[in-house]
DNA sequence: AATATCTATCGTAATATTGCAATATAAAAA
DNA sequence: TTTTTATATTGCAATATTACGATAGATATT
């Protein structure tokens, strides 16, 4: 085996599973941070940002990109990367509302 | 190659991938769920409530375990797991940030 | 047109993850 | 003590991820 068993769960929990991967690599994390701390979104400076190849960073991007937490416009020869906030909104409402709901329960036995 | 290049990376950058990367399959997301359903913290119908076999379940409570967003006791024979909230916590104070900081930010030019 | 620049894709090697059968471990029940 | 019950560990096969060199595509610049 070795291939995840999506179709046993919700499609919510899929959605979940998927942005929370994408969030999942600390290179992904870095650019995220990245996109976030510069002002301008044309970011044709990742790959020189991070410790890693053209290549990968691409294929990182692209990741990011699939899990709707970056958007790309493409910008003359570069390309404009920036986040998609609807992406960080879901991820934060979730966790949010878990914590919430946690608070709630109070049925801390461990 | 294939090994990911911590690293380079902040221990924040690493810390928020790891936490994120337990919560990156459908399994572990239906975990944490069911964990906040159940009232008790007495969890040993974990694995009939899955759709996995018992040593794949186990296993998947074992990175929850490590990454922080569970804790398990032992209780007699059976073993009481239930939701770590500091790791919780952690999830939704960083995305809550990153959300506010987008908000702030303003700069939509996607 | 030729060149430079930026990003994506392909191909491939190394490593990690997922899943389960078989087995081990440990405590309760008989 | 033997058996049952619950969970962990081991070993292995299938698949996914990570990383990068080589290369392709597309737009500016000369």
């Amino acid at each position: 085996m070795g291939a995840t068993k999506t179709d046993h769960f919700t499609t919510q929990q899929n959605n979940m599973a998927t942005m929370a991967k994408a969030f999942g690599h600390p290179a992904r994390v870095a650019i995220i941070e990245y996109l976030l701390k510069v002002d301008t979104c044309i970011c044709g400076d990742i790959v020189n940002v991070l410790p890693l190849a053209q290549p990968t960073v691409s294929q990182h991007l692209k990741e990011l990109k699939n899990a709707g937490l970056i958007k790309g416009n493409i910008e003359g020869t570069a390309i404009c990367y920036c986040i998609d906030k609807k992406g960080i909104e879901k991820l934060k409402k979730y966790f949010t509302s878990l914590s919430a709901q946690l608070t709630q329960k109070e049925n801390n036995c461990c």
